[in-house]
DNA sequence: GTCTATACTTGGATAGAC
DNA sequence: GTCTATCCAAGTATAGAC
C-alpha cells in the first residue's frame, strides 16, 4: 500500500489516483455482472485496463480491492439517503422515498454488490466480518424509515422495529438474488407498487401521526 | 459419464455409487460451509477421500457435481414437504407446518446450498437456467402453504398469492444470507415467531374459513 | 511512487493404467 | 467401469525496472 503522498511530488499521485479509480470501478462492474467467483485480479485488472499485478500494490489483495469497491458503493449510498430524507416531513413521504430509494438500489446494482459480497465471505476467512461493518448504512436506513411509519401504526405494538428492519434488508437480498437468476425484474417490481399499498393500508388504520397529508410524493 | 449397469457385474457399480455418494455429500458440506468459490474439486475429493479426478469422470465438471448436490436436497425437501402437508386440514395449521419446516430448512443448511448455487450462477454461464429449475419445490411449497392462510382472511383481496410467495422465499435467501453473515441466527428465530403471530392476526381478522380449530399444531 | 515481467500455487480436465 | 498420474490453464503474489 503506498504511503506518503509527499509534498514534492503531487503529479504522481495523480497517475496512481486514476489507476485506483480505474480499478475500483472494474470491480464494482465485475462483481454486478459475474459475481464474487468471477471477480479474479485478472479479469478485473482486464477491464481496467492496467496490469494486473497493480491490484496488488494499490490494494494489497483481490479481496482489498473488493472491499474498496464495497466502500465506495456504501458511502455513495450513505451520502444519498441523507440528501433523500432531508426532505422528508410525514411517515408516508419517508416510505415513498425509501421504496423509491430502495428501487434505486436494486436497479443500479448496488444490492447485488452486496450480495456478492456477502456470499463470497463464505469462502475467504475474515471477510464476513468486515463485510458486516459496510451494511450499516442500508440497515440504519432501512430502521429509520420503518421507525417513522411504524409509530402511530396500531401494527407499532406488535411489530418491532428492528425485527421489521432485519426482514426488509433480507427481503431484498433475496429479492436481488431471484432476479439475477431468471433475469426477471417483474416480481421485484410488483412487490414495490404493493408496498406503497400496504402502508397506506397501515397509516389509514393509525390515522392520528402529525403532519399526515393524504398522498405525498408520487408513485 | 457412466451410463450401462449391465448385468454380469453388479459389483463394480457398486463401488461407482459409493463413490458418486460420498461426492455428493461431500459436496453438499462444502457448499454449506464455504460457498460456491470455495467448493473447488480437490476441496470436494479431499473431504470425500477420493481422487480429485474421479469428479470428472462421474459428474463431467465440478458444475456438475454441484448440481447434483443441489438435486439431492431438492429431492429430499420435496420428500419431505409432501409428507408434512399431508396431515394437514385447517390453515393455520398449514402455516405452523410450514413455519416450523422452514426454520428446519435454515437450519440443515439446505437454504445455504440454495443461496451457494445462485450466488455461483452469475459467474458460470447456463447455471442459473439449471439452478432455476430446483427451486420449483420450495416455490410451489410456499405458494401451497400460503394460499390455503390467505384465503378467508380479507388480505385475500390485496394479496396476490403468487407475489406473497416470492417474497416469502425471498425473505428466505436474504436470511440465510445475514445469518451466514453475521453468525447469529437469532434475528432468524424471532421471525419465525413472529409470523406466527401475524398469521394468527390475519385469521382472526378472516374467521369463517372451513375447519377452523382454536389452534393446530404447537409451537 | 508507480508499474511490468516473472515466479509460484491452485484448479480444471484427461490420457491411460487397472 | 473405475480410478490415478499427469498436463495445462488460471489465479495470486512479488522482485525488480522505471
Amino acid at each position: 500500500m503506498p504511503v506518503q503522498a509527499s509534498t514534492d511530488s503531487p503529479l504522481r499521485t495523480r497517475r496512481g489516483d486514476e489507476t485506483r479509480k480505474r480499478l475500483v470501478t472494474a470491480a464494482t462492474a465485475t462483481l454486478i455482472e459475474q459475481g464474487f467467483a468471477g471477480a479474479s485480479a485478472r479479469v478485473i485488472a482486464d477491464r481496467a485496463g492496467v496490469n494486473q499485478g497493480l491490484i496488488f500494490y494499490h490494494f494489497d489483495s483481490v479481496v482489498g480491492l473488493l472491499l474498496a469497491a464495497l466502500d465506495a458503493v456504501s458511502e455513495a449510498r450513505a451520502v444519498r439517503y441523507g440528501e433523500a430524507v432531508a426532505g422528508v416531513t410525514s411517515p408516508m413521504g419517508l416510505v415513498d422515498v425509501a421504496t423509491s430509494i430502495f428501487e434505486e438500489d436494486l436497479e443500479a446494482g448496488h444490492v447485488a454488490v452486496l450480495v456478492a459480497m456477502i456470499s463470497g465471505a463464505a469462502s475467504t476467512p475474515g471477510l464476513g466480518e468486515e463485510v458486516a461493518k459496510r451494511i450499516a448504512p442500508w440497515t440504519a436506513f432501512a430502521r429509520d424509515a420503518i421507525s417513522g411509519a411504524l409509530e402511530g401504526s396500531p401494527m407499532g405494538s406488535v411489530l418491532p422495529v428492528d425485527e421489521v428492519a432485519y426482514a426488509v434488508v433480507a427481503l431484498y437480498l433475496g429479492m436481488e438474488m431471484l432476479t439475477e437468476l431468471d433475469g426477471d425484474r417483474g416480481p421485484a417490481e410488483a412487490l414495490f407498487s404493493r408496498a406503497g399499498t400496504l402502508a397506506g393500508l397501515l397509516m389509514a388504520f393509525g390515522g392520528s401521526a402529525p403532519g399526515f397529508p393524504a398522498a405525498e410524493a408520487g408513485s
